[in-house]
DNA sequence: TCAATATCCTATTGATTAAATAGGATAAAA
DNA sequence: TTTTATCCTATTTAATCAATAGGATATTGA
């Protein structure tokens, strides 16, 4: 249902999320503990940094950092940002069959909307937490 | 954000509702009516047969008719039927991050669904039905 | 019965998007 | 001023979507 862009975009973010006040933590780091592809984890770095999710220090000893709390940042922003099929635009012309089915689905995707709205990665953070706990256990 | 199979589905549908009751209406009598495919549209069709969205009649004079009130027929099912990426499995498994965004994720498919099944073909008729008023009021 | 009609099935093609890779330019810290 | 890490552009590969094609199957209606 989402593409790996989103997947990986998030696991970027709750890894961010375990950082320090101030500190910062490279592309090609993270993407070593996720095992991800470096360059990808680039690309996906980057366009979460243009959509102001994440702030940059470039250079030696740069890397990124949440740009704001996890409370804040909505699955809507994420989703948006890594999934360009969600602000696709939907047909409203043509016949009045086409038409029809043009709104009912827009109206669709502003109910979408705004249940992404609501989620933020607050709840991720608990699932992380819930994993964590399980190991804890675990021992 | 929904495939054309989607689209061309409900199309397909609303043009069915505007059947008779016990009347049938074939496949290229309704792809010439909205312009569409004839072959994907038949694809199309026995999808939503195969769903029991739809009965059909083949052979001579057949062609398909409802085969429940619109009001019962939720866009959940429809989606389903003719979007695969929605039923997708969302992996779960793999370090605590991939588990905890799949989790995550899966909780938010779900969220996803109960609202598509809140929504009925009624309420697409309903635009439909505004899409034929404005007919009349600019006549 | 049997010809006409419409669904049903399988396979293939072409287009578009997703996912991953590569190489080097740019910027900034050390 | 060297090192380090982001940033940018382009290409490749894989997967999915959309459409097309041809014929097999079933059923109606004459």
């Amino acid at each position: 249902m989402f593409p790996k862009k989103v997947h990986y975009g998030l696991r970027f973010l709750l890894t961010l999320s375990g950082l320090a006040e101030g500190s910062h933590l490279g592309v090609a780091e993270i993407a070593d503990r996720e095992n991800l592809s470096v360059k990808f984890l680039e690309a996906i770095a980057v366009a979460l940094r243009k959509g102001d999710i994440v702030d940059v220090r470039r250079g030696a000893g740069g890397g990124y950092s949440l740009a704001k709390p996890l409370k804040e940042i909505t699955l809507y922003e994420i989703v948006l940002i890594l999934d360009e099929k969600l602000d696709k635009e939907i047909v409203t012309e043509g016949s009045n069959t086409e038409k029809a089915v043009g709104r009912f689905l827009t109206s669709v995707r502003n109910d979408y909307g705004r249940l992404l709205r609501r989620i933020t990665l607050e709840k991720l953070r608990n699932y992380y937490a819930d994993e964590n706990e399980r190991i804890m256990y675990y021992i």
